[in-house]
DNA sequence: CTGCCGATTTGCAACAGATGCAATTTTGCA
DNA sequence: TGCAAAATTGCATCTGTTGCAAATCGGCAG
């Protein structure tokens, strides 16, 4: 139909070629300099092409901080969209596991350099909010695919809540660092809160001071 | 103390009214042509000011859209912050409510008009998600303060998962529209569930097709 | 009432991101 | 080799945003 695996086309690789040159060419100023303190005409420089052509490739400044991850979130998505018999419980859980380490494990050469920009600059962390609402919206189509007759709210709180624990994942890190063995540790107490309900944390329940 | 109700100052009362004066001046023009539709220089010279004198009111264009809303959220945090005995349970479940209603009820005259734009047009949508970070990490902090002693994964992961509570709600009412009573049923389950957590959602339990 | 000081407003210029358009070059293929 | 489609580019333009300095306004002491 419309399948071509063999043939990505002599174009597209020199496409492709130049779509990673912009980028990583984007990283490393960012890097270096800064992310407001990079215009896209340098950007545009370093790569070698004209300012103009930037934006043949990459929407906005901000995009090209995140094209990697997107790379990474839809091989996500695509993983999680061919599930075998595992309860939709397991299934969400495995979710937020899988798309938290998409995101926050180190790829290539900058990924500690995105994180870092993303968390620091508003805009980018904006964006990276935007990014966390279409997951969230991934992970409700994939429940009601799951689940047929979820009830609308039920669908929309429980992928509402599984970002929540993601981002309550970033958030830790963001202070404690990227250590994966504690990351780990935050994430199963993470998933199972959310699993559990806010009736599982005991501090909830003590009288208030 | 630092106490002076009785006198905003002849000075400060003419502030406040050249703010009013653009907030509701950029809300009406929104509302008639549209968010990008309506430039700075028009709203300057809708409230009779100069283009330049915005700035001196709200750092950005899109803030003019959430000044009303912010000043809400800053009573309930106000409200929230001397709480009684009660259990820190309730307390973050009526954070929930308290919040929502601030956001989502209808006040002045262009309470439904900012809704909507802020549903509508992404730049706003990003600027709506940076606002509930915020509310997030107040949350945390009034937990913190409830729960001395709390895991601060806990911490983070409830006030993430109340938030996600949210937007559940919110995006319920973004398709099914803002009727009260089914806005309050939809907030009641959604809180409940965050409360007993997702094995409290039958349908997650069920085998998968 | 008047003049002064500080705060506010304003105009001007400049910069960066973003977009549309048309010209130009490159590329794939007949 | 030459043609048509696609990609690149330059150019003009618009908008949001900021810095700076001049102009203006407000309130208060004399």
């Amino acid at each position: 139909m419309d399948e071509e695996p063999a043939r990505p086309g002599l174009r597209e690789r020199k496409k492709l070629r130049t779509r990673q040159a912009i980028a990583s060419a984007a990283l490393r100023l960012f890097a270096e300099r800064g992310y407001e303190e990079t215009t896209i005409a340098d950007i545009a420089a370093a790569a070698d092409v004209a300012p103009r052509t930037f934006f043949g490739y990459f929407p906005s400044k901000e995009d090209v901080v995140f094209a990697e991850i997107d790379d990474r979130l839809a091989e996500v998505a695509e993983r999680l969209r061919r599930t075998s018999g595992e309860t939709p419980m397991e299934t969400i859980r495995r979710s937020i596991v899988d798309v938290l380490n998409a995101v926050v494990s180190e790829h290539g050469d900058y990924g500690a350099v995105q994180v870092a920009l993303i968390l620091e600059r508003p805009a980018l962390r904006a964006r990276a909010l935007q990014r966390m609402t279409g997951a969230q919206e991934a992970i409700e189509a994939l429940l009601r695919d799951l689940c047929p007759g979820i009830p609308e709210i039920d669908a929309v709180a429980v992928s509402g809540m599984a970002i929540g624990g993601m981002q309550a994942v970033v958030a830790h890190c963001r202070r404690e660092g990227y250590d994966p063995v504690s990351m780990r540790a935050a994430l199963d107490r993470a998933v199972d809160i959310v699993e559990h309900g806010l009736v599982s944390v005991d501090a909830l329940s003590s009288p208030s001071p």
